[in-house]
DNA sequence: TCGCCTTATGTTAGCGCTAACATTAGAACT
DNA sequence: AGTTCTAATGTTAGCGCTAACATAAGGCGA
């Protein structure tokens, strides 16, 4: 910086200005500076400016997987803010895996980012800590939960699932299976709970669940189904808690002879992209995972800014898309 | 720093080494400055650690998309090498633009990683320039070419493409067709080349190109069926230029009543995990996707270490699966 | 024309750590 | 016991920037 400085005949201070805020510098010696910075093939140093100015222009987004596009949409959302207020994004997968979100956590603090952005709300004791004692804006999604840390864009899983398994209901599916997720995971959980809630309102004590060791592959789908076809008494519609899960399950109850829906109908969680392309096309409770990423970056960089001084809620909607893997149930012999 | 090291009775400098080399300090010391780390819930500043010892810990991933698990498994296998070697990933998405992928490695740079992994081989002059003149290790990937700037773990797209159209001629396919990408990337075009020199080797003369413009979503299958559809003389097999678009074509033509591969067969690229839940199961060239990962990564910490001096190159494999959605053509009135 | 205000640029002193060297204590030998 | 070596710890001097203040230069009204 300073052969940089020497080269356009200005002190380091006014290169530094040209490259924060060119505004604050006159057009010829920003000119100059350019010029110079060009020729010379100089590279900001983040790293230093970061330590001097005690701002990284970095957030961080904390989810448990980049695979299959699960949250994939909600990144793009984020990233298009970010990119508005000239923000990189540093993306940690934790794998589900509580400890290796703390880890993350942990090392993403060290490196001093100006903001997280988390999915989810469950969290080690020792994250929650962290995360609040750093004094940061920290932004949690895709879940909800009366306790935030500090702000949240939250979505209902129980309310979604609950409303899927009532709309199921309403088709007159009686007997409805959850695929859930065996490892622990608490948007799965909650959707679980709302698909047993659903089921207690309408009368029926037994849920039929079942549960998957990868929550991020089709392959897990063949699992289901297997599970399903060895039940004794044979459900008529599956809910799985997610997308993936369901196109997977969808595909191997075809395999196994079965027709969707005639024999048995199935739906997912998530409105992934892929699912209204399926055949049949897959029925699936709808979010809108682009929008969650934009207002959760958006609240965070107004707490950045300092234009929000204070914690902030919002709520996300979800629609229940019914498509051709859910029909209506045969009038049942019960 | 100085109040840990305080507060356990050493030096700042004994509590960065009990940080950085644990080994490097007695057992006794060591647990004390855990402890006095503990209460005081000091957290490392890797911003200043990363200044003064010029290494940051950090190595770029740089990708087309993180969208639809094209390359989230090539993360994961370089997530899983960096893990080992405990540098963190800093992910950045160019959306198949050479001018974001410019901005993306100015500012990696910027912020000192330690390497950069890249998918492609197609750069713009100057990131080209910035990448060679930083000095740092750099590995190329998913893509083959006699120059790389440093270290390239190849994928002949070409080669491959031209297996995977040699083999459906094999099969008696003759008027196959190839989806491609409008935008411009050199994979999809390199895929192209090869499917036409397969065509050119077999003394078809006449290619069946059609272009879509997403190449993420399964949404572009459905313009691609419509081309299809369109064209006079219908193609009797298709080989879409990746597995996204060739599972949103396969169902797409199923929606207008062709049967899968009865009336057409449907081919992709990239062997993504959901490929063979599909009904019917997509055909695709396989990829190592992984792998790829892995050996980039390791290629590139082998630079970083030092424990290798110069640029290496490492050719990666692919596989033809065959599956349900190809067939064998009906002998053809030719 | 003078002083006052505004805006552009420069100066100084760190940001919080670690490289490199200096020191010290202890072990191992004669 | 004295010498030499080794390993553990401490000291000093930055890493490359920018915050905060100081200064200079221009603009404007009276």
């Amino acid at each position: 910086m300073a052969e940089v400085a020497k080269r356009a005949g200005v002190s380091t201070m006014t290169v530094s200005r040209a490259l924060r805020q060119p505004d604050a510098v006159t057009p010829d010696l920003r000119k100059r500076v350019e010029t110079a910075i060009r020729e010379t093939g100089y590279i900001h140093n983040l790293v230093a400016s970061s330590l001097a100015s005690r701002r990284s222009g970095t957030i961080a987004v904390i989810l448990p997987t980049i695979a299959s596009s699960i949250f994939s949409d909600t990144v793009r959302g984020i990233g298009g803010v970010a990119r508005r207020y000239g923000a990189q994004l540093v993306l940690a997968e934790t794998n589900y895996d509580l400890a290796e979100e703390h880890r993350a956590v942990a090392a993403l603090l060290g490196r001093r980012v100006d903001g997280l952005i988390v999915v989810g709300v469950s969290h080690l004791p020792e994250t929650r800590k962290l995360l609040s004692q750093s004094g940061l804006p920290v932004v949690e999604t895709w879940d909800t939960t009366r306790t935030p840390i500090d702000s949240i864009v939250a979505l209902s899983n129980f309310s979604a699932a609950k409303a899927m398994t009532a709309t199921l209901l309403g088709l007159g599916y009686r007997r409805i299976a959850f695929i859930g997720a065996a490892q622990r995971d608490r948007r799965a959980e909650m959707r679980r709970k709302g698909y047993t809630a659903a089921l207690l309102a309408h009368g029926v004590t037994a849920p039929l669940v079942y549960y998957v060791n990868d929550i991020r592959s089709m392959a897990s789908g063949v699992e289901a189904a297997e599970q399903i076809l060895r039940s004794k008494d044979r459900p008529d519609a599956v809910f799985c808690l997610n997308d993936v899960v369901a196109a997977g399950t969808m595909f191997a109850l075809q395999r196994k002879n079965l027709s969707v829906p005639g024999d048995i109908a199935v739906a997912g969680f998530g409105g992934f992209d892929f699912a209204q392309h399926l055949i049949p096309a897959l029925t699936t409770v709808d979010v809108h995972h682009a929008e969650i990423g934009e207002r959760a970056a958006q609240i965070l960089f107004d707490r950045i800014s300092g234009a929000t001084k204070s914690s902030k809620r919002e709520d996300t909607d979800f629609e229940i898309s019914i498509r051709e893997s859910v029909g209506t149930a045969a009038p049942s012999s019960e």
